[in-house]
DNA sequence: ACCTTAACGCTAAAAGTTTGCATTAGCGGT
DNA sequence: ACCGCTAATGCAAACTTTTAGCGTTAAGGT
């Protein structure tokens, strides 16, 4: 969306800064349906028509925000086990997503008009995982089966927050990871 | 949404038809961000002031209708095997979801402010899962374990379809099946 | 330092949304 | 079958949001 913007230095960037800030405060302030278009762009100091021109409707602009603050600030934790790396770094993920606010993270991402939110957010996870498995692999161990690991453990998990028909705690997760683990969990990357 | 109307009968649902049809001509000729209340109003006879007064939001309506349109239209096919029974539907199911206009449905159905799109949508998907299962025990054979279904076969296939990050064909979904098929999928309902 | 042009601010017009009031028409009670 | 009650609709005015034109500013390259 705004990623492969001509101009990405100064002024740009600031703005962008500012209108993701002001997003963001207010999102935590008020209901999203509450939130126009002008309100972002008082706060953010900026005219309205800035923001129609560079992210065309709210949706999108929630969407920009929502992959923004999707982005891993940090790597997964390295304890020396992968799977405890996988088991940390899943239940942290479960944990962030399922509480409201991440919900409706996973919303916005998902309703971005292109597919571009939505593919890239896949991305950072898959990116973590990828990093899980290259340590393991520098360790002499077998990598992870990240396809596998999207599919049995990441799909179920982000199925249950979206559709809201079950809980995901600790536990369902552990069991996730547990029917994994049991299983045939490492076997190449598909 | 519309689900709990005091009103039910004669003119109020004639004009929740109405809108309904009108929502889904016009989702078929234009795209969705084209698509405004008044649009709708006009083409289904009605002033937009009904459809903001009924629906509040384009978002909300779109998830009405969409709800609308996933519901099973007919039960899944009887083979009498139990696992082509749950192989013919999820095919059908993926390749519904998976067209453009179908996680478009799936899209809107996310988007709904309430829980309760959704959810719903959900347990359309959950009666048909559960009605194969009784049709296995009236057999004499063993239910199917719904739970695991949701999460090792239709999960991962909505997944994929909404976060658009790879394909979502027969081939792959057979793949789950199998690999479901292979473990203990049946073994009563979690 | 200069030139090109993407991006912004401003403003006015267009479109969409909200709201109050009058009217219509389900629905339950008689 | 009729009557009263009120949810639901239509209408129209007030209000807000969105779009579009135009001049100006400031990145980025030469």
């Amino acid at each position: 969306m705004s990623r492969e913007m001509i101009r990405q230095g100064g002024r740009s960037a600031r703005i962008q800064a500012a209108v993701h800030a002001a997003s963001r405060a207010l999102l935590e302030q008020q209901d999203r349906s509450a939130i126009t278009v002008p309100m972002i762009a008082e706060r953010a100091g900026v005219t309205p028509s800035t923001i129609y021109r560079r992210w065309g409707t709210l949706s999108d602009l929630f969407a920009d925000v929502a992959v923004e603050r999707l982005r891993p600030a940090a790597p997964p934790a390295d304890t020396g086990d992968t799977m405890a790396d996988l088991e940390a770094y899943t239940l942290e993920y479960a944990e962030e997503m399922s509480s409201s606010v991440g919900r409706a993270l996973l919303r916005d991402v998902i309703a971005d008009s292109s597919d571009d939110a939505p593919m890239r957010c896949c991305t950072y996870t898959y990116d973590n995982l990828r990093l899980i498995s290259d340590r393991a692999v520098a360790r002499g161990e077998a990598p992870l089966d990240i396809a596998q690991v999207f599919d049995r453990i990441f799909a179920p998990i982000c199925y249950h927050i979206l559709f809201a028909d079950r809980d995901v705690g600790p536990d369902y997760c552990r069991r996730l990871l547990a029917e994994v683990g049991r299983g045939d969990a490492r076997r190449g990357t598909d």
